[in-house]
DNA sequence: CTGGAGGA
DNA sequence: TCCTCCAGG
């Protein structure tokens, strides 16, 4: 789920899409199928399906996403997690509970005839399969779009990628790369801007924006040290109960009066029972892997079309309709991508 | 979420 | 041309 540090960021930049022409961007591959998979889905809640049964909805968002941002000229590479830190087995089960919850609430609205609600539970009962992640690979492949298996945590190998100038910035809806240290984080990065509110018809403007760590933590006047600090009292995916009656506020109060976990006298009984010091250490020595040299080549056509479908059972005319927009699109014909199309 | 249809 | 709505697989 992510640290919530929202409430305390103030510095938060809206992006335009020309902004991150000719940039390479490090995308969290698992948060971003999640999306797709809990959107993307019928009338009951029920997700895309080939004609197998195989889950499609999150091929359908990453193709026509990742499209659109080649568009815009924006170079993706997708970073998929790994093996978790042992720490994180609580926040792993935490979900599967969660999801197991929201899948018998989905049944029993399905009974009901409650269409809303089995919308809701089913997406809240998403699960991201070993296959699906399998075929988003493939289809990233076909395209021509760069991927990583990152060794352990995703957003600790896109914040790395970042920091060490392979792309310009890590793209995640959490803002737990800022903890690994990623120096700029993109949020709702996607194209088309407006998005409907659940339950009401209120449409709301959605535009990417940028974080950059050395001014949330001048705003914040924390060290990244203390921001980690701060996020333990909080609660992050390798403690995720945090600290009991203590949110954002408190924990940033905390935080400034006493600089360090250490320091907090009257939660020493809390907190020795986190083991803060490993958790520090995921964030600051995380398990990550130099990516090599990233490669952006022309779509396969032939490839895409045989793996969506043929295989998926995609409309061809969707599909190559998508592809013929890319191709006669001015990124795809100027600069590093000109090569792409001849 | 996104593309495309169909109405304003 | 813009906007809203809905199916997509």
């Amino acid at each position: 789920m992510g640290v919530d540090l929202g409430p305390l960021i103030k510095n938060r930049r809206q992006v335009k899409v020309e902004e991150l022409h000719g940039r390479a961007v490090a995308i969290d591959g698992y948060n971003a199928l999640y999306q797709f998979l809990a959107v993307i889905r019928g009338e009951a809640g029920e997700p895309l399906t080939d004609s197998k049964g195989r889950v499609t909805s999150h091929l359908s968002g990453l193709y026509y996403r990742t499209l659109n941002l080649l568009e815009k000229g924006v170079k993706p590479v997708y970073v998929f997690d790994g093996r978790p830190p042992e720490l994180k087995a609580q926040e792993i089960e935490n979900r599967v509970k969660q999801r197991e919850a929201a899948r018998a609430k989905y049944e029993d609205a399905l009974r009901r005839g409650d269409l809303e609600s089995a919308k809701t539970y089913a997406s809240m009962s998403t699960r991201l399969r070993d296959y699906m992640v399998s075929d988003a690979k493939q289809l990233l492949d076909a395209l021509g779009i760069p991927w990583l298996q990152a060794p352990s945590e995703g957003e600790a190998e896109a914040a790395y990628m970042a920091a060490k100038g392979y792309v310009w910035a890590s793209v995640s809806q959490d803002y737990d790369s800022l903890l690994f240290g990623s120096p700029v984080l993109v949020r709702n990065l996607t194209i088309s801007g407006r998005r409907k509110l659940p339950k009401k018809d209120v449409y709301v403007e959605v535009v990417p924006e940028m974080l950059e760590l050395q001014l949330v933590l001048g705003e914040l006047g924390l060290t990244r040290e203390q921001l980690i600090d701060l996020a333990i009292l909080i609660g992050t995916d390798f403690n995720p109960d945090g600290i009991k009656g203590v949110g954002p506020m408190k924990a940033y109060n905390y935080i400034k009066k006493y600089g360090r976990l250490e320091e907090i006298a009257e939660l020493r009984d809390e907190l020795s029972s986190i083991d803060y010091v490993a958790i520090r250490n995921i964030f600051l020595q995380p398990d990550v892997v130099d990516p090599g040299e990233l490669e952006w080549r022309p779509p396969d056509e032939e490839r895409v079309v045989e793996f969506l479908c043929r295989e998926h059972d995609f409309s061809e005319e969707r599909v190559t309709n998508a592809l013929r927009r890319l191709k006669s699109s001015s990124s795809a014909r100027t600069e590093s991508l000109d090569k792409w199309f001849g």
